[in-house]
DNA sequence: CTGAAAGCGCTAACAC
DNA sequence: GTGTTAGCGCTTTCAG
């Protein structure tokens, strides 16, 4: 890298001390006019900026923010992203950005690179294999070395740190009760996620949708699929049942994957079969027919997220208690779910 | 933040120096094996980590990469950006990741921020205001103090660096010779991407292919929309000419809008109509028909980015001349083109 | 074998 | 007004 120009070399030049140039640069009153002109001036062709690096280790705050992510390809975590650049930048907070790629492992190797790393709070979603192994000691680490962590959508109980979350619970009981209320008389529910608390919470709005409209739960129709397994030998499966007429799927993949295969069985999509899903992403606008999603507004949790974590961090001096904001989600009706009359 | 255990935490302790705490944690040959043990072993229970900003500041070295995109919701951007993430991790290089929004203004204040950080170099693809306004100075200054840039995708011949570009041409000479291969008799172009160095060069092979098919260019079938145009009424216009019989959409959302409007005045595709387009989403596969694509190898890109960008990084002392790697695309055929007999 | 000292670039309290 | 000094946390010569 070409040296760039420095205090040092500043007080070289005019044969000053360091400390003039510094308070020089910062128009302190200490100095005299002609001084401080001169000095200014000359800094300002030579393009001097102070190092950073230096303010870091003085300051002991970095202004960097590190996220790790479990997937950028997925529109709501891109989503979120998008939220918390948005704000991060706004304050002048660098993001330090790792994809966990889903992965335990990853995760903690990221996390480990990140807390010894300049950073002054972390912002997180669990790798669905984290969720699975339930072992959270890299990040209980982190908060005991005084790192803020603020987590989303994929929290656990077991960190005591700020939170903002889903209403999962709340989404899936609105989407499973306009299934019925639209004339569903059988609504299945299939899950990819039943590793993720989402997905855990996901299926008991499920339950609680079908509770308050006095329809027994027929556990045959909580359908829990994983990665490994068959995605269309299961569903058809389930679907030789041919009372179903409605199906809850708790991501948005799963949505598009089971419209393809019953659109091959000559299924009439909304009218033999409504289905609804999470995520809003661009793939169920796309989709023939349309697909009605339950919308977890991605953008304002990271929005939500970066700015409890800036709070935290200017504020250490006398930190609030924990918190856990809750995002309402919001039921975007499509083709593929019946109207209401 | 909680304060971390230091060297000199530790040389306290044990009363000795910072530099024989420094080299016992180094396990250097100067040091006696029984301070050693007993040094790394407290160190260890303590969890000291070296503060790697003062190691930033001793090193002038960061292994922090920046990266800026215009938009991370493009799936080509995700997937160049995965690339990036996986080799960056791999080497035990941070990522500092910015989204520039398609905004020249926030693309300037982002490298500027940027700049005066702490960072080894900027892995970056152009805004497309920046490329509109052709107006590349904050980058030419930051290549001027020595930070090396790499571009890719959206890249300007008037910044002397290190470039990963796609083939355009050739992808888009391969796809429109498709459509005539199969069959269509006229072919359309449509880009909403005219201001990018790519939609040019996608355009340049287009016309390289008719060329080649000895088919006359007619300029009304290349068909420039601007993001302020009803897109839906600029494509019912050229569609009013009945003839034409095939469509090479430069991006992808251009292709799933033109397919949803062409379905609803009841063309049949591929027979009446074929599609093909740039950049290998998801929504492609998934819409009815699916449409064939051109693979521009977005992970594959990022990875020769990052690779490029840490060689120059890690040799700065004999640095090469620049270099332009291209990286070739594929067609990836589906239902919305027909098949070759 | 261990330590003192210098230096990375900067700031701030305190002298002069 | 300007300079000196110490210090942020670490490494690395060079003395002892």
């Amino acid at each position: 890298m070409k040296k760039r120009i420095t205090l040092k070399d500043i007080a070289q030049t005019f044969d000053v001390s360091i400390a003039t140039v510094s308070k020089a640069l910062k128009d302190s009153h200490e100095i005299s006019a002609k001084t401080k002109t001169k000095i200014q001036e000359y800094a300002k062709q030579h393009h001097y900026k102070p190092n950073v690096t230096a303010l870091h280790l003085l300051n002991k705050k970095t202004k960097t923010i590190g996220v790790v992510i479990p997937n950028i390809l997925n529109t709501f975590f891109a989503k979120v992203f998008i939220g918390i650049e948005h704000i991060a930048s706004q304050n002048g907070y660098h993001l330090v950005s790792c994809i966990s790629n889903e992965s335990f492992e990853k995760e903690v190797k990221t996390i480990d690179l990140l807390k010894h790393g300049h950073l002054d709070g972390i912002i997180i979603s669990l790798a669905e294999e984290t969720q699975l192994k339930q072992n959270f000691t890299h990040l209980k680490n982190t908060l005991n070395e005084g790192i803020p962590i603020v987590m989303f959508d994929r929290v656990s109980d077991e960190l005591e740190c700020d939170k903002v979350i889903v209403n999962d619970l709340e989404g899936a009981f609105h989407a499973t009760n306009h299934l019925i209320k639209s004339g569903c008389k059988k609504v299945a529910l299939i899950s990819v996620i039943d590793n993720l608390s989402v997905g855990k919470l996901r299926v008991e709005g499920y339950r609680k949708a079908l509770n308050q409209c006095n329809i027994s739960i027929d556990e045959r129709l909580i359908v829990r699929i994983n990665k490994h397994e068959d995605f269309d030998t299961a569903l058809k499966i389930i679907l030789s049942d041919k009372s179903i007429d409605g199906l809850l799927c708790l991501e948005e993949s799963a949505a598009v994957n089971a419209l393809h295969l019953v659109k091959k069985m000559n299924y009439n999509i909304p009218e033999d079969l409504s289905i609804a899903c999470f995520t809003n992403g661009k793939l169920l606008q796309h989709v023939t027919p349309s697909i009605s999603a339950i919308s977890q507004h991605g953008k304002h949790i990271g929005q939500t997220a970066v700015k409890m974590l800036i709070d935290r961090i200017e504020n250490e001096a006398n930190p609030k208690p924990f918190e856990t904001k809750v995002v309402k989600t919001s039921l975007i009706e499509r083709e593929s779910t019946r109207r209401l009359h």
